[in-house]
DNA sequence: GCCACCTTGTTTGTATACTAACAATAATAA
DNA sequence: TTATTATTGTTAGTATACAAACAAGGTGGC
């Protein structure tokens, strides 16, 4: 019962690799851990985890800071169109900028032009907490992309790029 | 006011990147569209889209789909086991079990032998879905990797697994 | 002006995902 | 054996995500 166990897949001795390999046709093979989808999964849990280690307990999550990024420059941005900015969907927006103007981060006015409009910006307090922010996100990114060389890590962002 | 949208990112006349080269210095620029999480982001949306699209409405979700994967053979899993295999935590991997087990593919048992285990398997239901459920996966991978090329497709999986 | 259509934002419901705290059971060390 | 520790599973709370249905405000065609 000899087993090592990295650190959530694999359990048994074997590598479902080989467990494929040793009883199945390949063309019948279907091999969870080498799927395109896990891979992303997996490597996303661990950016998530890394981002929530460096932007401490009380810090924006990665949508919180995505949208704030984006309101970085003090501008007025409707709650939609920050929305498509930050590749997320009308209902997800709403509740991430709930939650940062509960934080005290941003603030919504009625667009005085469009009554439909939800204007969106940085309070003084989301502003000068930005430079701090940032700079924690740029650790984030390095300290996700530390396994590659700099080569490697050029290559997968135009690859992931790709995907869209 | 010209402009043209893509999908979801870019809204105004000009690239987020363009801003910041032209405002910024290099040090202090900060482009949300080029940091790893994005990207990986966007890229997971696009793939669970596709995944939806071709299980169909009421098929399995990526996190159903694994787990049956992982019980595909007919054995036995206690499910906190299972969780690891298909990186869930205990709390995830509990309501992925329950809303199978709703659905009539997955049975729980008690562990004879270790009373704090539940035991999961496939019912013979979940077992008949299998083989069309897997070729679907695997069209749900080609669709997700069809804009790269073959050997584009197994760099990117060579490195994503490599962070992790 | 009127009507059809589009956009904006909200609400509800479902499904991940993780943390923290907890209870019950096993395994190990003293 | 007893005490400590580890494992297993559950519950509650927070935060994405998206679909679908909806209301209200703009816009363009006629």
């Amino acid at each position: 019962m000899t087993r090592i166990e990295s650190p959530i897949v694999e359990v048994d001795g074997e590598t479902p690799a080989d467990a494929a390999r040793r009883g199945r046709k390949p063309a019948e093979s279907y091999v969870l851990e080498e799927q395109v989808g896990f891979l992303m999964r997996r490597a996303q849990q661990r950016h998530i985890a890394i981002f929530q280690r460096i932007m401490g307990e009380d810090g924006p999550t990665p949508t919180q800071f995505a949208a704030m990024a984006k309101l970085g420059g003090g501008e007025d941005i409707s709650q939609n169109q920050l929305g498509r900015m930050t590749a997320m969907d009308p209902a997800t927006i709403k509740g991430v900028i709930a939650r940062l103007a509960e934080r005290g981060l941003v603030e919504r006015r009625p667009d005085p032009d469009d009554q439909r409009r939800v204007r969106v910006r940085l309070t003084p307090a989301g502003l000068e907490a930005m430079p701090g922010l940032t700079e924690k996100a740029r650790a984030i990114t390095a300290a996700t992309l530390s396994p590659l060389s700099r080569e490697e890590a050029e290559r997968l962002l135009a690859l992931l790029a790709r995907l869209d």
